[in-house]
DNA sequence: CTGAAAGCGCTTACAG
DNA sequence: CTGAAAGCGCTTACAG
């Protein structure tokens, strides 16, 4: 690697001033057009890296974006990504990914390490049991948070989500449409923010219909494929025989039909399974899913808007943004046959 | 947000120098332990943060590693991701990641920024099409480049990636082994080494089998569950009726097996079907996938610590290191009745 | 339209 | 064991 290239080098072996230079590289006005066509070929020629981390010192903003959740591998979150990461694209903003696992440590560790780097922003759905100290920590320090998918409720920033109860009561009450009475619900935990909204969605629901609402059609916990799979197990031993199964998102959903098909059973025939997310794979799944679109992308696509407008200055309203869901009915759902 | 902390803050209200607090914050034995504990509790106590451009801009080191695939949506990078990802943090090093969707564009883009960063390194899974230079240009300016999944023949750089051929022939062999002799292969491009390197392997083993190939049999381009899915349709219209396929990998085989019980068969009775790569969801699939385990986390672990290795010094031997992919035999796959 | 100079917040020889 | 000073590579008032 032969000497370094900077500004100085540009300036000296043109004799204009570094000043000149950077100004002329960042197409300033108050550069000569022919002074800066000048400038930038001499730029191209020496092979030219501008050193960000120079003028973000100076600056004091870095363009990094910082962006934390429970597990990128999970396609709703990488679903929310795509539409963060195309919006940010466009601004110029380079973005530094974490997961954090539900693990209040890493989540620090990745909000100090990104204020360590002069980070402009922070997009996050908070791990379970986070302390509001540590969101207050970046926003103490000049980085705005935006949430996305999970709420915290004991701060006042903006989030941006779907509204689960009303898109759950969908789910439920087009079980209920087609004649089903026992209907279980299947994996979400009440640690989440999502977990308890779309229990008591579902509960609020059956109540609405006088249909009674038995805990033991409640298996909790499943959040994964994998887990909703296993779950299968669990349903079909069920005394009560749910004839249908509200599942808290597509993973488990999916998981939980190849459960019932493992057993012999016909999922979307013999049991009624609905999802919630709509995932790009609910519907090539056979049977394709019944589920409930959570906008993914809308989530993403107004949360990186809400951020890039905060630093751009203009003054988003905080609180809650709900995204309405909407029913995708397919085949995984069924009337019942008496 | 009060008056912004910085090391001088700490050195003026403690009267001792800058160079000393320095040194007493990264724990230098230079410093007494009685001034380095007093300092550390001051630091805490004013709400110290480390500005690492201002360290950064002064060492040149950043702690910065990048990090760019085709789309980590995709389970299989994910899954390498998540191995690079684990052997990262225990470095203390933050990374930074990007898709580039196959855009020679926006992997150049993402190599400049980084550069700009002052990156220490990158590991990458290079668009089809990449130009040498530009992963030159990243090596000229001192960050080194490691590879995955995918090979650049025209650079001599450290690669980490399964043996394709090797791999592609235990599924066949496999087949081959159950009685079948019409065996489609269905997914994978010639754009990329994976794609070549498997169809490859796949007719090598056939030739060695003494079964005639058939470039009908090859149903090339699906490299999604979704585009697995479609190709059902024109698999179930071959003239020469293929008891069996070989996919290319496990996103096309789930899809495609979704796409046959769509169809009203039954993957694993009617039609073997092989996957690769054993991403987690294979044994949750139903039928279970037989597939070829392709060491994704071993990929991951590897290549992240050969650029640890590489950045602390000791001279790891460029070129490429192959994993070597296993058998794993599920439900989809079953001896041929005649 | 262009230049000289200060300063962003660290770290690192060098002295003592 | 501790301090004074230079310098990393930019940008930004300020002069002219």
């Amino acid at each position: 690697m032969a000497q370094k290239i900077k500004l100085s080098t540009i300036a000296e072996s043109l004799g204009v001033s570094t000043a000149t230079v950077s100004l002329a590289l960042r197409d300033s006005p108050l550069v000569a057009e022919a002074t800066r066509e000048k400038i930038k070929a001499q730029s191209r020629a020496l092979g030219y890296i501008y050193n960000r981390r120079a003028a973000s010192l100076r600056t004091s903003r870095s363009g990094i974006i910082g962006l934390i959740v429970h597990d990128i591998q999970n396609p709703f979150y990488a679903e929310i990504l795509k539409a963060i990461e195309s919006e940010l694209d466009r601004s110029s903003h380079t973005f530094i990914l974490s997961n954090h696992y539900d693990s209040v440590e890493k989540q620090r560790t990745f909000i100090e390490t990104l204020l360590q780097l002069g980070g402009d922003g922070i997009i996050m759905s908070p791990a379970i049991g986070s302390p509001p100290e540590d969101l207050q920590l970046a926003e103490d320090n000049g980085m705005p948070v935006i949430l996305v998918a999970r709420t915290m409720d004991s701060l006042d920033l903006p989030t941006y989500r779907g509204d689960d109860g009303y898109g759950i009561a969908l789910a439920t009450n087009h079980l209920i449409g087609l004649g089903h009475k026992s209907i279980a619900m299947v994996g979400g935990t009440d640690q989440t923010s999502t977990g308890r909204d779309r229990y008591q969605g579902y509960v609020d629901a059956l109540k609405k219909a006088n249909i009674p609402v038995d805990p033991k059609l409640r298996l909790a916990g499943p959040r994964t494929k994998q887990a909703g799979f296993e779950a299968a197990v669990h349903f079909l031993s069920l005394p009560q025989k749910p004839t249908a199964a509200v599942c808290w998102n597509d993973l488990v959903a999916i998981g939980f039909m190849s459960g019932l098909a493992r057993a012999g059973l016909v999922p979307g025939k013999d049991i009624s399974v609905t999802g919630y997310d709509d995932l790009e794979e609910a519907s090539i799944a056979t049977p394709s899913l019944t589920t409930v679109w959570n906008g993914q992308a809308e989530v993403g696509r107004l949360a990186a808007r809400a951020l890039l407008d905060k630093l751009s200055g203009s003054h988003e309203p905080d609180g809650l943004h709900l995204i309405k869901p909407e029913m995708r009915i397919r085949q995984s759902t069924a009337r019942l046959l008496r």
